[in-house]
DNA sequence: GCCTTTTCGGCATGCTGTGACAAATATAGG
DNA sequence: CCTATATTTGTCACAGCATGCCGAAAAGGC
């Protein structure tokens, strides 16, 4: 982290990954991802096209700088479960801890969240990120059961589990009539369960939080 | 289909896309697949780089010119599913009816398995793909619960269902010790349980199948 | 003022993917 | 045989993505 020396010795950057990420964000949902190119918005930064693969590797990668954070949270949420807590409790606590978002960001999620559920590209773009997420998973569960990681018990677990919460993510951004943590929680709940048993669609008769904010339980 | 009908009226076909496919597959194989261009490809079947996009919309969409058949298999083994088979045992034994591969063509599968286990840009263009399948496991999975396919539980399902089933592709094709169907099954089998014990290794004591043929339960 | 460090811009380049249009090659029919 | 029609192919042009290379710009340290 540099973040703590402002003072540093060379030419200043002309722009940081997080403008470059509204700007993205905000032409992508304007006029689409295809009808955007990185010269506008490397040119709505002010900097080259070239500067913008110093920041990015990839067009699409510039909207999955947040995404880092949530799997780090995760893991620490797993590496202080106690022992005796039931494994997919633990896991379903540690998904919920990560996804505490504060009401100001969830616009924001939420046109994220739209991208890429409608772009083929994002969210082909996405495997990347979710094989990182599923292994924070994986990890934890081959400590637990005494296996590696890439076992298939703790593989499918870790990929199951992502699956779940994108069919919760997914099914909230469509909706938005409830917190974010009670679709994550009813799919984890009905994962853990074996599916045995039909959900009922939440939200139905809940009550409804202002504009699908997600600051967790009350 | 045209298939029957080898007298057409027009030009005839320089090639095939299962010429290409096969043709992609091995190139890929032997020398990677960013080192390998479209031109390369088509010069090998005997066209010109144009003619490969009009066969495939993508360079990696040449791979996945098999898959759509297993969708169908699936969506076709739901459908006669009687009602009276719990949930995810329809499921699973849709599953595994659609995955019964003639040992012939184990290995060709094997390579398309590495390679979208290998290539990260060939496991994100299998995102489209992946969907249509979770798709066929949440049409029928709505009709069961009787509710719309992209319902939080129907999705969650379909989603899960694949994860489980990749998990155990990619064991699979990392050690070929056992038949294919009993990775499937094993996966299945504890993701119809909540994932609540784990699951030993399979292929740790079964015998072993000459070169991981998955030709079915004997 | 000069040196070092860091970032930026410009240029050239290769590959992917698409649109437009003419040429090639088959059948159908007079 | 010759013409009309249908279908596929090849060529060309072009935009965009992504990368390597190199010199220039802009800061601090001395």
């Amino acid at each position: 982290m540099t973040r703590t020396r402002p003072a540093r010795r060379g030419r200043p950057r002309g722009t940081s990954t997080r403008e470059l990420e509204l700007i993205a964000l905000r032409l992508f949902t304007e006029q689409g991802f295809h009808e955007t190119t990185i010269e506008q918005i490397a040119a709505a930064a002010g900097v080259s096209t070239r500067t913008f693969f110093r920041y990015f590797d990839a067009k699409a990668s510039v909207l999955w700088h947040t995404f880092d954070n949530e799997v780090e949270a995760i893991r620490s949420a797993l590496a202080s479960a106690p022992d005796d807590l039931p494994l997919m409790d633990a896991v379903r606590h540690a998904v919920l801890a990560a996804n505490h978002y504060r009401a100001a960001d969830v616009p924001e999620l939420r046109m994220r969240m739209n991208l890429v559920a409608t772009v083929p590209e994002i969210a082909a773009s996405a495997t990347v990120r979710y094989d990182a997420w599923e292994r924070a998973i994986s990890e934890f569960v081959g400590r637990r059961v005494g296996q590696p990681p890439d076992a298939l018990f703790p593989h499918a677990v870790g990929r199951a589990t992502l699956a779940a919460c994108r069919a919760a993510y997914e099914r909230w951004a469509a909706r938005a009539d409830a917190d974010l943590s009670v679709y994550l929680d009813a799919a984890l709940r009905a994962l853990a369960g074996g599916f045995s048993e039909p959900l009922p669609e939440p939200g139905a008769g809940a009550e409804r939080t202002a504009n699908g904010s997600a600051t967790g339980t009350p």
